[in-house]
DNA sequence: CATGAATGAGAGTTCATTCAT
DNA sequence: GATGAATGAACTCTCATTCAT
């Protein structure tokens, strides 16, 4: 379940020519709809060599996803890092997200993509990588309600869940949307403002609070 | 861009095998791999009628998609007569939506899978239907405003778009669970647990609100 | 695990065709090496169409083999019909093998190569097909002893071994000799003696019987 | 038709991995069915090098032939020296090649095989082997006619091609039985048992000789 | 001489769609 | 209008062999 080492000895610019292409394919089309031979084709390498890197396709659709893993790590780094509110770090979490689709658009793609696919295919793909993006989440959360910050009548899994839902719904609604180059300025502060207007939401609940009604008790209220 | 007249001209046991058949390939499969095939044999009818019946897959697809609509909209119809605050009333849809997806999991399944298309296909698919969705949550929303029990510093469409994101995600972790005949009792609990969990996410915050402030104020320092 | 409907619905000169092109293919090669390719080339139909008639080689080569057995068995019920002793029996029934492969070359060819694949491909695809064949002639052994025949310290099993893999090889080297149309005065009595002379050591044995009836006269016997 | 000089100049245990994994490779499969691809992943070397030490396939299994030849000899070289009579010979013949299938099952499995392809293909490869495997027990047999031990209206060629299948067969018997460590023992008295039954039949043949030296003896006898 | 990447023909199989009856 | 056979393009994957380093 890894590129061949004949795929690692190849000179850099093939290598890259192929990542490219499966890229390409990956980030157009739903796995199983992403076909071998545009890949090849896109490459420009012949039918019999993909086999030759490749187990089959899922093979070379992991080693991708690994190398995404490790470019958006990169912008999720700083913000863990920093050490500030769990609400802060959330919402840096959405900027960088978001600021990683823009810089790399197919990769972030390829990442939507994957958490659009039938559950049973993402278990036996990548098992756990979605748990753990929610769990840090989860794990965030909860050092925020020990703080004081989050309030503590919160479910933290159940706001992980709804985190990991809207992250990846903003993100996808950014990369669908019409990007011609000019557009690049306006959309910064548009989608920007996206997530400051979701993370409003996050924040603060729906809710006018007039004269500061408790929200367990509204919670309980709701519950029935 | 609709079944022929010789459709429905056909028995009603026999379109109803189409239909049923339709269901399931859709229920089952992402729109690009659902097959001609696959139907026609679990219809049992032959391979060329069914391109005296449907133009192609697409035709079929909508089709089916309008008989979803219609029986949905029965299930959202008391929810929506009723008069009673904006968030009773997403309360309500949530649980109606929920309700819909327990007695027809094949019909919400589909209705999900909708969601999980790429944009452009939606688009050209069911114009407009998405949007319909979420215009409906807006209003529903300014209404709220208006009447002062949602926050007015909330952005309507945002919020609409976060309560539809949720709403299509709550239903889909709910089809995707395993469901023996025996769970179905705690799960009725459990999932509406779910439900209560991330409304009230949705009407409080995350925020802990220990003096009260005013969301506004947090809203603008987030914003920076 | 048969043919479909499909094939058999198809018009007589048509499927003639297919299993004329498959007989050759499976007469002319070891099972795992026949090619879909060359049966539809040989037969003249579309690649696509030789799915529409059969699951896969599999399924077409048991078909056949099951016309094979039929023909065959109609050259060795008159045989078992007479009622005469156990060797008599066993001689008709290896010229009957015999005259089976005169006539129809292609068909003892298919039949031979499958006893030589592999055991476990043998048992897999057609299940006890070999074992009825030799409880068979293990049976016609028993009653022969029982009629005092038949040596009784021979083992029935063993004998039923042996006859059934001197049968297979008997028929194998006729098969596998060159037959030119002029051979085929020659070869007829040329195999016979080739069967007497196996049945004649099967009879006495290979041992010389000094006190005993000689051997030669036994022989003479056994050549009518 | 022979391994290069090259191979020959390796190291001799490169040369044991190579030859090791084409034996592998042939015992397990027909020689039609044996691939380049399997041999030089078993034997760890370079594909390339595959094509420096052999012209083809059919080089290096006729490289691997002739070695097992000379083992196989070995065996049968004691069992020709002794002077005894020809049935004792023949038995120990067929004892020999049991214990070679023992000693060295992957090489009697190939040798088996070779047997089972088509004649023609045996004839290219290895022209006169078979034959003078025949040639050889012919010989014994016209001995031990000169000898009066065997019955001189017995056809020797045809002896000596029913003793040559039966041989064979016996030893593929063998081979395609299961064999767990613990039945080594069983099978030890079984497969001999085999070879018993099987020369008694050779021996006295099927028929009942009433007056003359009981058949049960003569079994005895042979059995020990 | 060792190495291992390149290559493309050819295998089985699926499929949407057309068309003759 | 109902039927189901015809069709061939497209797919994944394997392989023996060559060739450049």
């Amino acid at each position: 379940m890894l590129p061949t080492q004949t795929f690692f000895n190849l000179p850099q610019g093939k290598q890259k020519r192929v990542m490219d292409a499966a890229l390409a394919e990956f980030a157009a089309k739903p796995f199983h709809n992403a076909s071998v031979a545009s890949i090849v084709e896109a490459a420009d390498i012949p039918r019999g060599s993909f086999y030759q890197y490749f187990e089959d396709l899922e093979d070379l659709y992991l080693h991708l996803f690994e190398i995404i893993g490790k470019k958006k790590r990169l912008y999720m780094q700083e913000v863990v890092s920093e050490k500030k509110g769990a609400m802060n770090q959330i919402r840096s979490l959405y900027s960088a997200g978001l600021q990683f689709a823009r810089d790399h658009p197919k990769l972030a793609s390829l990442g939507i993509r994957f958490f659009r696919e039938d559950r049973s295919f993402r278990r036996r793909l990548i098992a756990g990588f979605e748990e753990s993006s929610m769990q840090f989440l989860q794990d965030m959360l909860i050092s925020g309600q020990e703080a004081g910050e989050i309030d503590p009548a919160v479910d933290a899994e159940t706001a992980a869940f709804v985190l990991h839902s809207l992250n990846v719904d903003v993100v996808d609604h950014y990369l669908e949307g019409p990007h011609s180059a000019e557009e690049l300025i306006h959309e910064s502060s548009e989608y920007l403002s996206l997530v400051n207007s979701v993370l409003y939401i996050i924040e603060q609940g729906l809710i006018h609070d007039d004269e500061c009604g408790g929200g367990q008790l509204r919670n309980q209220e709701a519950g029935g």
